[in-house]
DNA sequence: GTGAAAGCGCTAACAA
DNA sequence: TTGTTAGCGCTTTCAC
């Protein structure tokens, strides 16, 4: 890579006048910015990054911190994080947990050193589970902003941005009991997580207010085998004929074996679950889904994390944002 | 965050004693050295990252140029290069190329400023169409060095890790020959990629190697609705028995159709797709899978990278490393 | 055993 | 209009 150094010494002038040259700065002659420029362009020169970061005390870049990248949700924040950190000129380092508090710790850690102007991230599940939020509370107070999303922690003080997922599920779960459903199931893999909770809660709700219903509810862990623990609980409870689902496999797998038990979905049976348009389409009749919009939740991240980095005047309120979920209709349901 | 020039003050000594002490130098006296230890780890002082890349000419920071998150391979490859790098020091800046090759470009340019010591990528789809490749040259001419996975462009000098496509999707519709199968039916909706290509000239070689068989390829596009074209082509050719999927939606989504239709699966039909382990819990039979060992291609990309970025004498020869497929039979075939 | 000074590439206040 | 200088935080050579 070229340097300033290179093209002064090339054009006889110093330093100072090629970066201000290059800056356009109201100071030069026309006629030694535009040989600048010139030369400038020859040797494709790039303002070296990391001088520009160590000169002005900020990269340009933020962390994000996210517990798995292989979760088509999580996935798709971060999609929406890159594409809106893109437009105000911000990069994105990627550190990924694995759901491991240690992981996490380390993350903040490693680039809690210059690296970064500030996090986004999503909580680990080991961390909510031990419920630590040191890690999170002294990062802030190195002057590191972060934005948790999802998953939040909410005893640390910072702003963030989360799903209505209680009044997802309790409304998923009224509008099939508004089928006449009688007999609804909670099924859900993410019983650990906060919004795991909090999805169960909003079911639950709904089910009490329903008179004499009772709520039943399917825990499935990791490791698991998913298709079987849905296949041997249908069988033993003949009478299901509604699922409400806390993460997209649970949704999808809980159709496939409806089907294969021989029932008809919506006929006999209805489906609701969290997941994305793309899951929707791994099923016949597709499924009626609980959209987070994650894109848009990744955006309002960045958003949030960039403005407070460009406010200088410290603002020191914190704000929650919720991204409101959307129940929408497809087959799966009457 | 503290520097060494607020330690050194508090401590009455230099810059270069505290630097010196911090690394453990010969040259500095024990006792000053635990002074200066105990203060930095009081203060919790970090090496500012910025100036180490700014003094070194080197980021430990590698860019990974993916085309599409949301793709569960490209997102599992990328999961590989992170685990893999994090052992080596490393950190990953994340671009996505969204399948178009001005972004691509962008995301090359805005990271060959010093942000990145090397570039890990996967070539973006319009890239492969228009058959560019100018972008990369000159980033490897600049000194940036490069290492494509999966999607690679072979006429660009550098190092690759690739899959067996051509011989997966032979053995696969070998497999599936064996099994008596007569109309074999190749499903794709990635026919503009390079893979997609390869995976259907494999199946297409295996067909005419069996005297009789013709070719059959059903090719989707990415705006169609799959479901409804696979239907349409499932109810026109109702002799089909075997389907070869170059794309795990594809292959989830011909079991479901042909379960609709009221056939048995794999007695009826055979399906066999590229797909991930959790993707063949998606139906019921469960999906006989091609697995691309999509974290070890990103572990081996990165290796690759930071072999090369390490090794300073100059190591003219590019590799390419195969990653090979395994097909792991399931419930969908005999 | 400790410190002064140079330099990585850049910007900007100040000097000429 | 152009150049000199200092400084961002760090390492390292060389002097003391």
């Amino acid at each position: 890579m070229v340097t300033l150094k290179q093209l002064a010494k090339e054009l006889n002038v110093s330093i100072s006048t090629v970066s201000k040259a290059l800056n356009n700065s109201e100071e030069i002659g026309e006629e030694t910015i535009k040989r600048v420029k010139e030369l400038a362009a020859l040797y494709q020169y790039k303002p070296n990054k990391v001088a520009l970061s160590l000169k002005q005390n900020k990269t340009k870049t933020i962390g994000v911190i996210i517990p798995d990248i292989l979760n088509h949700f999580l996935a798709k924040v971060l999609f929406g994080i890159e594409r809106e950190a893109v437009k105000y000129g911000y990069n994105i380092i990627t550190c990924i947990s694995n759901e491991s508090l240690e992981q996490e710790k380390e993350g903040l850690r490693l680039l809690a050193n210059g690296s970064v102007d500030g996090f986004i991230l999503s909580v680990a599940e080991e961390t909510q589970e031990k419920k630590e939020i040191e890690h999170f509370k002294r990062t802030i107070s190195q002057g590191l902003p972060i934005v948790m999303f999802d998953r939040v922690a909410h005893d640390v003080l910072c702003d963030k941005v989360i799903v209505d997922d209680y009044d997802a599920t309790y409304n998923a779960t009224k509008s099939l009991l508004q089928e006449k459903r009688k007999n609804i199931v909670f099924i859900t893999s993410i019983d650990g997580l906060s919004v795991g909770k909090l999805r169960e809660r909003g079911y639950t709700k709904a089910i009490l207010e329903n008179n004499g219903n009772q709520p039943m509810v399917l825990k499935i862990k990791k490791k698991d085998d998913q298709q079987k623990k849905i296949m041997s609980f249908f069988k033993k409870n003949k009478n299901i004929d509604g699922v409400i689902a806390a993460d997209s496999s649970s949704g999808i797998i809980a159709i496939n074996t409806a089907i294969k038990l021989g029932l008809k979905v919506p006929k006999d049976i209805s489906v609701i679950g969290f997941a994305s348009k793309s899951d929707s389409y791994h099923t016949i009749p597709q499924l009626t889904t609980i959209r987070q919009h994650a894109k848009e939740i990744g955006a309002q991240a960045a958003q949030m994390l960039i403005n407070r980095l460009q406010n200088k005047p410290v603002e020191e309120d914190v704000k929650t944002k919720i991204v409101k979920t959307s129940l929408i209709k497809s087959k799966s349901t009457l």
